[in-house]
DNA sequence: GTTGACGGGTTGACGATGTCAACCAGTGAT
DNA sequence: ATCACTGGTTGACATCGTCAACCCGTCAAC
């Protein structure tokens, strides 16, 4: 059993897969959650706060798939490296969820805004209790800004077709090993 | 005097800076160009060839800029953290537009395709220079990916409010430094 | 010099979409 | 018994992307 609320944003969450955001209409929505066109707006203000809630819950998903990858592992070098590399598998598992949640949000939402700290609270994690291990130089905040936004853009490029597909140019997967290692104290 | 197809491009370009590619609408475009709602489809074939084009002009326009900052500095290493910074000034003058080019282009446009080749070579020139006085380790490969999927990352998760905004966090712009500061050679 | 293809423009229509308004059934408190 | 509320319905409306048909100036071919 589940809420009429619950089918609505998992009816979403399909058609964001299946087309991204601009593929979602509030009647396929419906139709896919069988109720009428207009049900949804009994659940969100608007088209617009719907897909924000689908990126809100995705991004509740995502914290916690890098959660279990870090807990996986015991030395703090290598549970930050896993848990990078379960930010690109995630990614690129779910392309079109992951354009939506970086996508353009012109009114900020505050559900979506409470799940991006969440998110970004799971990414800090792994890389404090590393620094706390002296495994990298610097402050744990250059740290983590520095593996989130190298993460992000070698998965948004390499989506987006913009990262040159020859032999030499490095997979995202290896630009998180290449910073990683220049990062290290120690390396190796 | 300007062509008709020119006008439009610059009418979606305004547009895309009023409210994303969302708001781009073909009547709206014909309006302000002062031509009939479906004058459009005489020089586009719809309406996402219409933001493909918008896209590969902007992106040829980033270019310009990118090889215009690297050429007023002397030295390779500093020309290489000039031209990221200069990527980063541009997305954040112009959010809207970054967003549009590196959105989901579900069909692939051989105009936007040939124009992201000529800004990726924009970026991996002086990177090359640079290795080539030897500035950094690792291969040219290796530094302009990680450069380059550095400062897209920050940028976008900058402007999708995804970055933390505490002091301690660290700016884009201060996480170039501290990329190019870790690959260099020589640090200092 | 007529013809005819063609590039670039127009108007009008069509179905789909987001959103609003009005209505309706059940439920729980007063 | 009444009333407000929650969550659902149907119907309407303006707007959007797109298609079809038409129109006119230009220019090459005959």
């Amino acid at each position: 059993m589940s809420t009429t609320r619950e089918r609505l944003i998992h009816a979403a969450t399909q058609l964001v897969d299946e087309g991204g955001p601009a593929a979602v209409t509030l009647r396929e929505v419906g139709r896919r959650a069988d109720v009428s066109h207009n049900a949804p707006y009994k659940h969100f203000a608007d088209k617009q706060d719907l897909l924000a809630s689908v990126a809100a819950a995705e991004l509740h998903e995502l914290a916690a798939q890098l959660g279990a990858a870090a807990r996986g592992c015991d030395s703090g070098r290598s549970a930050v490296e896993a848990m990078a590399v379960a930010y690109l598998v995630w990614a690129q598992r779910h392309p079109a969820r992951f354009k939506l949640i970086f996508g353009p949000w012109n009114h900020p939402h505050d559900e979506l805004g409470r799940a991006a700290a969440a998110a970004t609270a799971a990414m800090n994690a792994p890389v404090v209790a590393a620094h706390r291990e002296g495994a990298f130089a610097g402050t744990p905040q250059q740290t983590a800004a520095l593996l989130r936004a190298l993460c992000h853009g070698a998965v948004d490029l390499s989506l987006s077709g913009h990262l040159r597909k020859d032999p030499e140019t490095p997979t995202p997967r290896e630009l998180v090993t290449l910073l990683v290692r220049s990062l290290a104290r120690h390396p190796t």
